[in-house]
DNA sequence: ATCGCTTTTTGCCATTTGACAAATGATTTC
DNA sequence: GAAATCATTTGTCAAATGGCAAAAAGCGAT
């Protein structure tokens, strides 16, 4: 919980009693290697927070294969959707890569949350558009990319992950077989 | 300048004293071919919004090599980074693939009509997340198809690009070489 | 330590794409 | 309309990647 209110923290200023107000509204739950934290289809109860862990965010293409679209590590929002108000249901899976913990809110305490504290919604605002531009750059950026400079660019850019998270989901997250990536990895050596 | 107010209007509603606002404070021009709107490196003056024509988006890769990050077609906002506060200094060069038509606001004109009109703020919030949300998903599938793919999907995500947009600058959003995006070509048909 | 299971590496060959250069086609300019 | 310029197609070959299957390595449970 510390964790989710330091980051919060950084995208705006709370007092006290906001901050005390957050802390009773929100609950930590696990999530075990492997779980779904969301289904494609199924309505998504939570805003949650990830304060432990990897979580895959995946779909299946066309073709039945199964897509890695990008991946989430400590410290991020995890949204439904670019606003609040919905109920949402998403077209992605998420699962956790490994053992995971989060600070979730309800819809109905993070509208209370909106509605108590002025400014929280600039506040999620800001972190929306942070997250947004992130993806953006790290995805567009492969588009051009040859395997070997995307897997370069991903320890790079995602060090804490490469040893944490599977060969076959970063090469799916990069576009490429997983027997290239191998490849790709036993020539930088 | 109806376009601008057009397209506003789906985000929010306006009465007739904020709309002849707007109006006052446009002022449109024009951009010929080959013409840049931004550089990168060089102050953005302008918000502005594209009422005709195709602008495209690029950058240098550390090879020196020129890529195409999108293209940018009509009515369309053209928003120097994420907010409106800050003097932006881009890292991309926006030029005219065709003659263009804009709407533009000098940043304290847009910052006027910001403190006149409530909830304007968020009605350009509501483009922007917009925006960052269409590029995620259209980048975002790229990596994992192969170039026939990526065209094939590209003519049907913009359909009144394909005859207006030189084929190299496709080829270098697709991220293959233009000779290849030749040859897709001529096996689709 | 061994078995069973999963993940990663490797081999082999087909296909795709890139690099480079030349040819063709289209457009502009005088 | 001829020349110059730019855009697109095509040829050739090399390099990168995919598909498939088997081998090797890693890991957990007993």
């Amino acid at each position: 919980m510390d964790k989710f209110i330091e980051y919060i923290l950084q995208f705006g200023n709370l007092n006290k009693q906001q901050i005390d107000l957050i802390r009773n509204k929100g609950t930590e739950i696990e999530l075990r290697k492997d779980e779904y934290y969301w289904e494609a289809g199924k309505t998504v109860k939570y805003i949650g927070f990830l304060t432990n862990g990897v979580i895959r965010v995946f779909y299946y293409d066309n073709k039945g294969e199964e897509i890695t679209r990008y991946f989430i590590d400590e410290n991020h929002l995890i949204l439904s959707g670019n606003t609040v108000d919905e109920v949402y249901t998403p077209s992605e899976y998420l699962s956790a890569i490994t053992d995971c913990t989060l600070v979730v809110f309800t819809r109905k305490d993070w509208k209370d949350i909106l509605d108590t504290i002025i400014g929280w919604d600039s506040i999620v605002q800001k972190i929306i558009t942070k997250h947004h531009s992130e993806k953006i750059a790290r995805r567009s950026e492969l588009v051009s990319q040859d395997g070997t400079e995307r897997y370069l660019d991903f320890i790079q850019k995602f060090p804490t992950l490469v040893n944490r998270v599977p060969l076959s989901y970063i090469a799916s997250y990069l576009g490429i077989t997983q027997s290239s990536l191998s490849r790709i990895r036993k020539n930088i050596r």
